[in-house]
DNA sequence: TTGGAATGTCAACAAGACTGACATAAGCTG
DNA sequence: CAGCTTATGTCAGTCTTGTTGACATTCCAA
């Protein structure tokens, strides 16, 4: 189907959008939209002596509420000894809450609390200005092409953990 | 124009691709595919003991060869005693040249050598072949979106200096 | 010619990733 | 029940890559 479409609409021009020069230009678009993309959060987490490894714990928790370690592990991809540095400080500092499971008691779910929400929410709030101000001056046809190909860019499992997450909350 | 388009097709759906939800996913794509993306080149450095930050000197150095230090120093955005230490290994393995400038003698000029392009081939492949598959898969309309909204995430700076080295590749 | 600005180097430190080893508790299976 | 597996946590050590601070060299302008 995509294939039909492009030979309709760019059969004539060849396969211009493929040429090497073309891949290098989204190879550095990549690299400087991320450095937009994390500088908002990054500015409120070193006022508070995080990082940006804090930041992806407290979204997914947030996003899937009681989710296990091991769970999160395996969407942030770091090892259990990373992901642990992390979660003692947040656990510590009172921005997470760890319950041992009922059903099977050597899991821990985890939960963000009341100023674990509010810290989460400042956070999102800074990173969805940016994005939303993206998404915004690019239009909704250049957002779906966006998703589309970032999408396409995932490996297999994480094109997966996506589509798990994005189910979850629709 | 691209206003113009978006009130004529989704008008009466309202700006629903700008939802908290819709801004959301988009976040998760970004940190999903930005893994993706620097997977393949970072399996290739592993093996020889080099990091990211070896390859992302190797990529502007070869995208514009001569620049100075201080130049690629603004295009990284890292402090030039971090890239120093990058340089250092790359000089001293003999990837990487450096010429004391002929003009103002403080300036270092960099350029790849001859196994500094060959290294700079087998990560760019690498990372471009991940590229060329999804822009395939998303067709030529998605990829003009996704590079449209790279472009609006990006900060000012960044995005002047994006469009800086595309022009002075084309 | 002298002082400030630009450029680059060296040293020390911190965050955050990694591996490896090990402990504990709980679930599962024969 | 005994023994294996799973889930989690922790300690120790290493590596990459970022940071600051101090300093040397070079250029330029007053």
């Amino acid at each position: 189907m995509a294939d039909g479409r492009t030979a309709q609409v760019y059969g004539s021009e060849g396969l211009l959008f493929l040429t090497d020069e073309q891949l290098r230009q989204g190879i550095e678009a990549m690299f400087f939209a991320y450095r937009g993309f994390t500088a908002d959060p990054d500015r409120i987490l070193t006022e508070l002596a995080y990082g940006r490894a804090h930041h992806r714990a407290i979204h997914f928790i947030n996003r899937a509420p009681g989710t296990t370690v091991n769970n999160l592990l395996a969407i942030l991809g770091v090892t259990k000894q990373s992901l642990n540095r992390v979660l003692r400080a947040l656990i510590s500092d009172g921005l997470v809450e760890s319950r041992v499971g009922t059903i099977d008691k050597r899991e821990r779910h985890l939960y963000l609390t009341e100023p674990g929400r509010d810290l989460e929410s400042r956070l999102s709030d800074a990173q969805r200005a940016r994005m939303r101000t993206a998404f915004r001056d690019a239009g909704p046809v250049a957002v779906a092409g966006f998703k589309q190909v970032l999408e396409a860019m995932m490996d297999t499992d994480m094109r997966r953990a996506h589509i798990r997450l994005r189910e979850g909350t629709t």
